[in-house]
DNA sequence: GGACCTATTTATAATTG
DNA sequence: TCAATTATAAATAGGTC
């Protein structure tokens, strides 16, 4: 009995990965991992999650909404009647729509498009207006927008961010026979 | 003693949580086991991740980036001078910056607030004219912009959002002592 | 790269203070 | 509400194919 046995493992040194190889292993694993959970979280409390990851020199992925299988589909399917007084829903809607662009669902049917179309060019004649004033600018028009219409430019915004950086490569997610996988 | 004792173990059931009660105490535990795994993830493997959990009925969480512990800044701190060839490094320093914001960081200078309207000025302009028609919107010469520039654009779209939506309540997380706590 | 194994560590549901 | 405990389930590093 003389040596205490070095256990050196118990909390594995949380430090980033020197070898490559190991580190690209460890990514997919723990990418998968953290999504899993994220997927879990969603359907057992009913939050709203969106995830982005992005590998060192590599594209994004992202994971967002269970509109994947069966029984998630089932929740995300529950959509109440938005009743104008009822903030909160309308909260979880936006969300909802927001998650489904990550997952490349966006902006899909040309009605669609031109719906955005026509609301971003009225905001921006307003917010136009107010970036002359430079300084004024966040106290411009646009703090007016309802939370709606706010989510949607930003969401039409980020829809062709996405364009830009890489051409629709982005890599969603979806749940196929108990694992995740790009799509 | 006449039941059975409901012991779900094993595949713990994935579905919603009915019990309000659980349901929320779930949420907050879990909540912290996803944001948990994915600090790992950054650390272990340097890619850069950003996270947005809203429960149902209430205001969002967010998780983005190492910048709340020593080990994890160390690694942060690393910022190499950006090499005007190197596209990965770049595009990591987006995501650093993007992740920033999610953690209340945003454009906090009057300077940034600034760059940044000047910037979208600009872009507005380019912008405006095309979408008078509407059709072309899409194939306007905002999909030009380099992703420096769009990824700005939508960053102070972003934090617009956020004032519109909660008044600035957007909660943040920080790591302190072993845990996630909101800050 | 991915699928499978397995020894170990980690997360967490339920419970109590 | 939050903190600590603990028995159990799940995640995963490292290996093999």
């Amino acid at each position: 009995m003389s040596t205490t046995r070095i256990k050196v493992s118990k909390s594995v040194h949380l430090a980033k990965i020197e070898n490559q190889n190991n580190r690209q292993v460890t990514f997919s694993k723990r990418r998968n991992g953290v999504f899993k959970k994220a997927n879990e979280l969603v359907v057992m409390t009913g939050a709203e999650v969106g995830i982005i990851v992005c590998p060192q020199g590599s594209k994004p992925y992202s994971f967002g909404h269970p509109n994947v299988n069966e029984t998630i589909n089932k929740y995300v399917g529950e959509e109440r009647t938005p009743s104008p007084s009822d903030i909160d829903d309308k909260y979880v809607q936006m969300f909802r729509k927001a998650n489904s662009r990550a997952l490349n669902t966006r902006l899909s049917s040309l009605q669609d498009q031109l719906d955005f179309a026509l609301k971003l060019k009225s905001k921006l004649k307003q917010m136009n207006k107010n970036v002359e004033s430079q300084q004024e600018w966040f106290k411009g028009p646009i703090e007016k927008m309802n939370y709606t219409e706010a989510s949607m430019l930003n969401e039409g915004l980020e829809d062709l961010l996405l364009k830009v950086k890489n051409n629709g490569t982005e890599r969603g997610y979806g749940y196929k026979n108990g694992k995740w996988k790009a799509e």
